[in-house]
DNA sequence: TTTACAATCTCTAGTGACTAGAGGTTCAAG
DNA sequence: CTTGAACCTCTAGTCACTAGAGATTGTAAA
């Protein structure tokens, strides 16, 4: 048993963040002391690691909850949590492209006008302005 | 002069974010109608699309002020300016880095188990359970 | 000119996933 | 028994919007 400060210490987890959890109904409500905080054992750690994890892995609270959900029914939970975990992965594969697209045109703009100065007008302004200068469309 | 749905239109910024940039001072207020109507130019437009272009590049709304004083002190304006867009790179920089990591596990996770039930366990949640199976430090 | 109605106005509150702070209580060591 | 770090609850703030209520305005057709 131990207290919500040795809880976060083990799981990187802030304090506070950890009372969120509980709020949002991801981790159960802990058991409390005569004094009423909280007390944690074992399978209170595991699941905040499970937790951690997934929002590491970029898993929404409420996809979390749902993976949470799925655990406490073992029949059938392989195909659902799958879904689930195939969705963040096209979530994210987006997010890259996307990303990487803006890191061609940061990389074109930011080369524009560097120490030399060719100063008659600021090229990250203008290309700004102008989206005509444009690789992509966003 | 043009009413704040048309310059929605043309810019393909909805309106209640139009005049949420114009409280945060992105925008200058814009010229009223006797019955208290927005009403915009081409100066407006231009500054509207400016502002659009640099959130799509992820540019926070600090940044883009800033760029937009730069822009009112043309004078020295190039390298300030140039100093934004390299953080703004190095930032979706190391966005994309991570977000690849997270690719990669998430790709190792939904492959566990797919159509042939080797049911035994959900492999998904046993990844988000189970850390050392992680390949990235995260 | 009147009427209808879409578009506009301001204001408040909600989103997601926390983070910060106030003001009060409890635990554990010395 | 005292000290003080750690805990408690509660409210409010963050960012960049988004949604909705309720009232007013602009404009085109009848």
């Amino acid at each position: 048993m131990f207290s919500i400060g040795e809880l976060s210490r083990r799981t990187k987890v802030k304090v506070p963040t950890i009372r969120y959890y509980e709020e949002m109904g991801l981790l159960v409500e802990a058991e409390r002391t005569s004094g009423n905080q909280r007390r944690y054992d074992k399978a209170g750690l595991e699941r905040l690691s499970f937790i951690r994890h997934a929002r590491d892995l970029g898993f929404s609270i409420e996809a979390i909850l749902s993976l949470i959900e799925l655990q406490e029914h073992p029949d059938r939970s392989c195909q659902a949590a799958t879904k689930i975990a195939v969705a963040q992965l096209a979530d994210v594969r987006a997010k890259v492209k996307k990303l990487k697209a803006l890191e061609r045109e940061l990389v074109r703009m930011a080369k524009g006008c560097d120490g030399h100065g060719v100063s008659e007008d600021c090229y990250v302004l203008a290309s700004l302005a102008d989206h005509e200068h444009c690789e992509n469309e966003h």
